[in-house]
DNA sequence: TTATAAATTATTGTATACAAAATTATAGCA
DNA sequence: TGCTATAATTTTGTATACAATAATTTATAA
C-alpha cells in the first residue's frame, strides 16, 4: 500500500521539494544535501539529484541553497514580468472569449468575498487566464518560471492584504471586457508595479 | 595527456552536445540515447544524463530528440524575443556608454567588411551588447535561452545572406547613439520581425 | 497478407559503491 | 589569542549493476 510508484521517483521528489520551498517550509537560504533528502524521502540520491538540478534550472535553488532573492533580483524579475504580462493583457483584450471573460469576472468576485485560501487561488487564476490568452507556450513558460520565484513571497503578501489589489483586477477585467487593449496593458503594468513595491516593502523591513 | 579532468565530465559533455546541436552536426529530430553518447564520449551514463537534462531544460532536446521547431514554435519564440529585445534597445539608448557605442559601431563595420565568420560573430555581438545594456540577468538569461533554439537556423540564415540586415543594424545603432529610445525600440522590433520572416521562408520551403 | 499476441531487445530509472573535492575541525605555533 | 597547516569529515561526481518500462521483432491465427 504505502509503496509508491518506485519508478519515476524523481517526479515525486521534485514536487515534494518544490512544494516545501514554495510553502516556505524550507526557509530561504537553507542548504540542501542530497544524502539527507534521500533518507528523508526514502529514495536513493539519484532521483534527488535530478530534482535538485531541475529546481536549479527553475531558479528555486542556487548553489545547493534555497534561493533567497535580493531586492535587485525582484526588480529584475518584475521588469521582465511587467513587459510580458502587459503584453498578455493587451492580447487578452483582443482575443479572450466569453467563457474566459466570465471566469475573469468570477475571479474578481471571489477575490472580494472568498476565504483567504479561495482569494489566493482566484487571484492566481486571474493572471493565469490572461497569460494563457496569448496562446504562446514560450510566453507562458517564461512567466510561470518567474512566478515560482515570486511566489516565495506569497505568504507574506497574502497575509498583509495589499490594498486595492482587487480593485485593480476589476479595472483590468473591465478594460479587457471592453476590448481596450492599450488600457488593459497599462493597467496591468501599474498593477504589477504596485505588487513589486508591496513585495519590496516586506523584503527590506 | 589525453586524460581530461575526469571530474566534472558533465560540463564537458554538455558543451560538446550543445555545440554539436547548434552546429547542425546533430540533425534536428535525431534521437539521442544515453548509452551511445556515453561510449562515444568515453564516460558513463551519469554525466550524459545530466547534460541531456540540461539541454532539455534549455529546450534544445525534447523527448530524447534534438528539437525540431515548427513554424509556430518560431513565431512564439520571436513574439517574446521582439518584446524583450525591443525593450533592450530602448534601454541601450538610455544607458549605453561611449565604450559600448564604439563597439556597436565596430560591429556594424565588420558586418559590412568582414569574412563570413567575422560577420556572424559581429552580428551576434551587436545584439549581445544591446541585451546586456539592460543590466538585468533575468532578461539576459531569458533571451539567451531563446537564442539557443533560434540559432539552430543560424547556418541557413547566414548562408543565404539576408538583405538589409546590416543596414538595419546601422539604423538601430544610430538611434541608440542619438538617444532616441522609442525609435531604437521600433527599429529593433522591425528588424527582428524581418529576421523571423526570413527564417520562416527557409523553414517552409 | 494482415492483424494481433508473445517474446526479445533496447533504453531508461534507480540503487549503490567508490573516488575526488570541498568543508569543517583540530593541532601546532607565533 | 589569533593564525596557518594538517587531518578528519562531509558532500559531491562518476561508474556500474540491476529492475522496470518502452520499443521492436518474431511468431501465430484469421
Amino acid at each position: 500500500m504505502t509503496k509508491k510508484t518506485q519508478q519515476h521517483a524523481y517526479l515525486h521528489t521534485y514536487e515534494y521539494l518544490r512544494d516545501k520551498i514554495l510553502q516556505g517550509e524550507l526557509e530561504r537560504g537553507t542548504k540542501l544535501t542530497e544524502e539527507k533528502l534521500a533518507q528523508e524521502l526514502g529514495v536513493s540520491r539519484t532521483p534527488i539529484r535530478e530534482s535538485i538540478r531541475r529546481l536549479e534550472q527553475e531558479g528555486l535553488i542556487k548553489q545547493k541553497r534555497v534561493v533567497n532573492p535580493t531586492e535587485t533580483d525582484l526588480r529584475n524579475l518584475f521588469q521582465v514580468r511587467i513587459l510580458l504580462e502587459g503584453f498578455a493583457a493587451k492580447s487578452a483584450a483582443a482575443y479572450l472569449g466569453e467563457a474566459d471573460l466570465k471566469k475573469l469576472e468570477e475571479c474578481v468576485r471571489v477575490g472580494r468575498t472568498g476565504t483567504p485560501d479561495e482569494i489566493m487561488k482566484a487571484n492566481e487564476s486571474f493572471h493565469d487566464i490572461i497569460v494563457r490568452s496569448t496562446n504562446n507556450p514560450v510566453m507562458i513558460d517564461t512567466i510561470e518560471r518567474m512566478q515560482a520565484i515570486i511566489y516565495l513571497f506569497r505568504k507574506t503578501v497574502v497575509y498583509h492584504k495589499r490594498p486595492f489589489l482587487i480593485d485593480e483586477h476589476q479595472y483590468i477585467y473591465e478594460a479587457i471586457r471592453n476590448r481596450k487593449g492599450d488600457e488593459a496593458e497599462n493597467l496591468m503594468k501599474e498593477h504589477l508595479q504596485a505588487d513589486l513595491d508591496f513585495c519590496l516593502h516586506f523584503l527590506t523591513q
